[in-house]
DNA sequence: CGGACATATCGACATATGTCAATATGTTTG
DNA sequence: CAAACATATTGACATATGTCGATATGTCCG
C-alpha cells in the first residue's frame, strides 16, 4: 500500500479547490477512517489512550490477521502510532494527524 | 444505498468507545468523502458556495453518469445539499454536516 | 403535445476491499 | 538453542466500488 504518512499540507477543503494529487492523498487518508471495524479500533485505542494489540481481536470480534491489517491501514494513514513493548505490540491515536483531518475538512 | 442524511449524534470518537451501530453510520459518512473526486466535487462546490451538476463532469473529467453517482452518495451521506432550479440541478455543501464530522473526530 | 436538453438510473465490467485459515516472522524465556 | 507466544504476511474468496455507454426520467419552451 502506498505510504500515506505524509503531512496534510493542503488548505481546507472549503477554502480553495483541491488539486487531484491532494485530494487523492486526502482520500486515502478518510477511506483509513471510513471503515466500521478501523473506526471502532481508533475509538478504543482513544478511549484508554493506548491499547495492546493482543486485546482487540477479542474486543472487535475479528480475526487477529483481520485487526493486525486494519492496524496497519491506520498506521499507515498516520492516524495510529505503534510502539513495540517486549512481544506486544501497543498503539496510540495521533491527535496531531487527527486535528489535521479536521482542519482540511472545516 | 442506505440513506446516511441522520445525525451525527454520538459522542466524540476520542471520548467514548463508538458501538458497533454508530460506527458503522460514521464509517458510512466518510466512505462517501473518502474518494479523490467526490472530496473534489465538495472542495469545488464549497469553494464556490454552490454549483451546476451541469458544470462538473467537465471540471473533474468524469462521464456525466458518474458525476451524478458521486453527487447522489454526497447527498445521502448528508454532505451536499441539492436544489431543482429549473433543469438545472444545483448543489452546496452542508457546513453542518461537516461540522459534525469534525465534532467526532476531535 | 413534442422536441431539446439536464439529470438519473441501469447493466456491465474491472478493480479494490474485508475477511479468514494457514503460515511466516519476530520476541522472550527456559 | 528451542519452545512458546504475539504479530505480520500470504493466498483465496466473496462482496463492494468506480467507471462508462446506453437508456430512462424529468423539465422547459415553441
Amino acid at each position: 500500500m502506498t505510504d500515506l504518512q505524509v503531512p496534510l499540507c493542503c488548505a481546507a477543503v472549503t477554502a480553495d479547490p483541491l488539486g487531484e494529487d491532494d485530494a487523492a492523498l486526502l482520500a486515502g487518508i478518510l477511506k483509513a477512517l471510513a471503515d466500521p471495524v478501523r473506526i471502532r479500533l481508533v475509538s478504543i485505542i482513544a478511549t484508554s489512550g493506548e491499547a495492546c494489540a493482543c486485546d482487540l481481536p477479542g474486543i472487535v470480534d475479528k480475526s487477529q490477521p483481520t485487526v493486525s491489517h486494519h492496524l496497519r491501514q491506520l498506521v499507515d494513514a498516520g492516524i495510529l502510532e505503534r510502539e513495540q513493548r517486549g512481544k506486544w505490540a501497543w498503539f496510540r491515536v495521533s491527535s496531531e494527524r487527527l486535528g489535521e483531518i479536521c482542519a482540511v475538512l472545516c
